[in-house]
DNA sequence: CCACAATAATGACGTGGCGTCAATTTCTAT
DNA sequence: ATAGAAATTGACGCCACGTCATTATTGTGG
């Protein structure tokens, strides 16, 4: 009767490694956003556990990988909605409107720690994590679909997808900016300005 | 007859002060581009120039600094050139084109300094320097004039605002991808876009 | 049940960049 | 010419970094 607890056939060794590994990742989201990515430092992650400095080396190279973590773990979760949203849609409109309600809902959702503005909570650079670019590649195979199926007309993928995100990303920053966060109403307008603005988009040669 | 040589009746201190803060940035954009962002130091900026480490302490705080006054130059720069068109423009088609085509120029130039893929070479643009701030508005108060005057629909100036530079953005990265950038292309793209999405976009309440 | 090997955690240590500051040089004004 | 203001300089203390020999923990064969 006792094997319902023992669900996970792994040893100790792998547990811990996982539970350090997730404590550090926890930890450093707490940090982050506390005290901002550029000021936190890789000690500052580690006090927030219960390890050893030595030890966040067995795990990560350095803040910067911590954070592509972070930001990996993000998209992974974040890939299945879209895909979901993308056979699940009635139509483009539908789909292009959830997609964008997916992303706001996860923004709101991933800046809900206290702490810092948002700004300061991640590094200034770029980072194009795997995971970020199949969110990509899900974003555009969306946009070719419909342009497939005639729902769209046939402008350039690449940059419609890149239009996409564009918005998507600075109309959710500004969103954030505002107070409480409306949802519905930036991804209306999103979905109202892609989806008409296809029609004016130039065509494919 | 010699005065014509002295145009600028400034003293010697304001002078070297000006080069000296300017070498400052000529070397920061030589050494972001080659090293990359993250990894250079304050250290590799001064080495750069024929000043000591502690003379880099009287111009700027800090590496994130000496960024944002490289930022702030650029959106100095812009800043006109946007006005410009938006001052001399026949059509709103007309302005929007010519703004796009101007940010497009503006980025290629930026990036046509040899060195490390562009994605390395600068941290993720900020919005909140004061002279990008002042971009914002520039482009917001364009977009303003054109719905007073009735050329586009009373939608919410500043989601349009932020959807127009999350494109321009997101365009450019794309664009600065292929080679050789096509300015022109990728302009039409974002001006037919945002034209017609106009149309879609929710009126203001 | 007990070695014994394999693996991971620990924290002290050398390294190097950071920001400061007293000493020095350069400029300005009288 | 000279005093005083202003800017430059580089050495210095500090702290975070990443390493690594040591210690502790876990898995395995006898």
């Amino acid at each position: 009767m006792s094997d319902t607890a023992a669900v996970e056939p792994i040893g100790k060794r792998e547990r811990t490694k996982l539970a350090n590994r997730q404590a550090i990742l926890v930890a450093a989201r707490r940090v982050f956003a506390q005290l901002g990515y550029e000021a936190a430092t890789v000690r500052d992650i580690i006090r927030g556990t219960e390890l050893a400095s030595g030890t966040f080396y067995n795990y990560f190279r350095s803040k910067e990988e911590v954070f592509e973590a972070l930001a990996d773990d993000g998209a992974r979760r974040f890939r299945p909605i879209l895909r979901h949203a993308r056979e699940h849609a009635h139509s483009f409109e539908d789909y292009l409107r959830s997609a964008f309600i997916a992303y706001f809902r996860f923004i709101v959702e991933d800046n809900s720690v206290e702490g810092l503005p948002i700004e300061q909570r991640r590094p200034h650079v770029r980072l194009d994590t795997p995971e970020m670019m199949a969110v990509y590649q899900e974003v555009r195979q969306g946009l070719e679909d419909a342009i497939a199926h005639g729902d769209a007309p046939r402008v350039d993928a690449d940059y419609l997808a890149c239009a996409c995100i564009g918005i998507a990303q600075e109309l959710g920053s500004a969103m954030l900016r505002r107070s409480p966060p409306d949802i519905d109403t930036a991804a209306a307008f999103a979905t109202g300005l892609i989806l008409k603005g296809l029609e004016g988009a130039p065509r494919q040669s």
